[in-house]
DNA sequence: CGGGGATTTGAGCGCATTCAAACGCAGTGG
DNA sequence: CCACTGCGTTTGAATGCGCTCAAATCCCCG
């Protein structure tokens, strides 16, 4: 799929599951206010969907950020399949767990970190999920903008720009705009743990 | 089980899930840093122990505010029981994406309101579940302190106690210690689904 | 090469935090 | 019965972090 496309929309009956096997993704809602927060940047590897189980509909948009290739599973065929199948159950149930306490994490971040370890901790886990555990020096680019980054931080965007620029003065991280590294993995890794 | 007991503690082998029958809950977790966060007031009709599959270890902790009563799943007898009811199957299926969808509504609470919003919510949220779509006047008690409020929703313990004061001396709601009354929902909902 | 969105940077403000003190209440022991 | 202690709550004052408003620059893309 292409740069911008949707894959399904917010309120959009359930038709399938879909697992990313290339690309990255931003996962938002929007509420009755009209405003939008990103809730996720998903990426390969990880399913898409599960927000839907619950209701028979997508309580979440999922948009491409960049063109992206997914595998879809026709709900119903693959619930079909997991009732046969007692490892793969297993399996999906372990995803969905995994989810649930991803968000947690999130959650805990939201609540009790400052904007320097918020971004931080942005990046640690951009990094480890596109480059595997993070490697330093190793550059990846962010397919997102600084408003998407902020919305998905509860933070502005030019808090978001500000921090990241500072934490580049300090050696931290490397950043052109969009092109970025991890340059002091443990520091950003102290930053993210740290109370507010 | 008694009040302040535990039913399971973050590192703990999940055993079971649980299903609570009555009494209100506070779920937990302490990040490598010491510090403690709380993620969720379960409560009646509620799993508790989700977060255990996907690692086989609980994620967090779980603990009872008063005097309660859970109804155990043996984990291996439940998910034996779920391979051969499709019906079930997809019951359970939906309780675990519903709670993905309510902690990314969390998410966005605690990404885009105010001290105030995120009380509003809170009290909204609660009185919701003890009492069924809130009845205005209807009476509740808060089985947890200002402190766990507070690291529930990302505020200290002054802020949540100065905006409840501040929402009752508007007249939005009651407040005697423990025990509050919501007077104007309609009012608290605006508040909880303004931006900030 | 021009246009528009994205990004960066600066200045001032406001909300929530931090620090601090006083009060209420339950449990305990003299 | 009352002082004593500890914990939870309330309230006040001052600080500071992140937001708002604003302007300049960069970069992608047509």
């Amino acid at each position: 799929m292409a740069r911008g496309e949707a894959l399904f929309r917010q309120g959009d009956r359930l038709a399938a599951l879909y697992q990313v096997r290339s690309g990255q993704f931003k996962s938002g809602h929007s509420d009755p206010g009209g405003r939008y927060q990103v809730t996720a940047f998903p990426t390969v590897g990880e399913w898409l969907g599960l927000d839907g189980i619950g209701t028979d509909r997508h309580c979440f948009d999922v948009v491409a950020l960049e063109s992206a290739v997914v595998v879809p599973w026709c709900y119903d065929q693959w619930m079909h399949r997991l009732n046969g199948d007692a490892t793969l159950q297993h399996d999906f149930h372990q995803t969905m767990s995994r989810e649930i306490v991803r968000n947690q994490a999130l959650l805990l971040l939201l609540g009790t970190l400052t904007a320097e370890g918020r971004v931080a901790a942005f990046v640690l886990d951009l990094s480890d999920r596109l480059c595997g555990s993070g490697q330093p020096g190793l550059s990846l680019v962010l397919r997102m903008t600084r408003n998407e980054i902020g919305s998905y931080l509860g933070l502005t965007l030019e808090t978001v720009s500000r921090t990241l620029s500072k934490l580049q003065s300090e050696g931290l991280l490397g950043i052109d705009c969009r092109r970025l590294q991890v340059l002091d993995a443990p520091a950003l890794r102290r930053m993210a743990h740290r109370a507010a």
